[in-house]
DNA sequence: TTACGTGCAAAAGGTTTGCAATAAC
DNA sequence: GTTATTGCAAACCTTTTGCACGTAA
């Protein structure tokens, strides 16, 4: 893939959002994640790009991506707040390790197709979902995770 | 005047915990909760009940129900724990509508069975599950964003 | 009786905010 | 130049904890 402004960036552009370096630091560090760092890790990736920063500003960054909807804010249950990109496609799950902590990643169709229809019958209409499944490795065989 | 032990206070007998008078009114407070609360409302209700009670205590109480398996609690992303008696059929999901704050609960065969699915699909073993839809009223709802 | 639970207040996280200095447009 | 943004530190809010006293079993 070609390296580019990322996509976070140009969405806050579009949006007519200021571009201060910290805001694109920021962005590149969500950008650059493939996993769902906490504001503290955020910050830790972000003095790495930017030593000046302080994490009032990651946290003010953080706040205003969310409410311009181009990153996701997740809990896990630890207390703390975890961020991701926003996906544009189906929204996906988490399915969390409770012994390891480690997060997978899923899709699926007909999930996605119920909650929809779900929420339809009871008068609404679907914004957002958050999914989360706890889940300890069974020992019957499937995949090993390190 | 006789009061029906709730469910809650049963089961935390049957596991041999030492039941006091706080840990009756935390019991009772949430088997009659037909909502959601949050530990400030737990401990206001509890209040009524026992003036004396501290929310210290009922933290700790909500610790300990939740550690034994009897209460469970919920992040609807206002950053404050809420709690519900945790049912043994099948679990529930809610549909939280972002304007008024209101929670509806469902169930859903479909859903749960394919969640069961999937789970052990990826190697693990299913132990929770938390499925949080948002949404907003389909049809004359009539108000626009604030 | 004795180990466990409680109330109080202080401490501990995580997150937000007031303000003067600074940078984007 | 004007207005929004930043860094710092203090404030805030929810939750946890140390300790002396109280209480269930």
């Amino acid at each position: 893939m070609v390296t580019k402004i990322s996509e976070i960036e140009q969405k806050c552009v579009d949006k007519g959002m200021r571009m201060t370096g910290q805001r694109r630091v920021v962005a590149r560090v969500l950008s650059g994640a493939e996993d769902h760092p906490d504001v503290e890790e955020i910050y830790r990736r972000a003095e790495k790009r930017d030593p000046n920063i302080s994490i009032a500003t990651v946290y003010r960054t953080l706040r205003l991506f969310e409410a311009a909807n181009v990153i996701d804010r997740l809990e896990f249950g630890d207390g703390k707040s975890r961020y991701e990109v926003s996906s544009e496609e189906d929204s996906h799950y988490h399915l969390i390790d409770v012994k390891t902590g480690k997060v997978i990643e899923f899709e699926d169709e007909e999930v996605s197709r119920r909650l929809q229809e779900i929420a339809q019958k009871l008068g609404y209409k679907l914004i957002g979902d958050r999914l989360d499944l706890y889940g300890t490795v069974s020992d019957t065989g499937g995949n090993q995770n390190s």
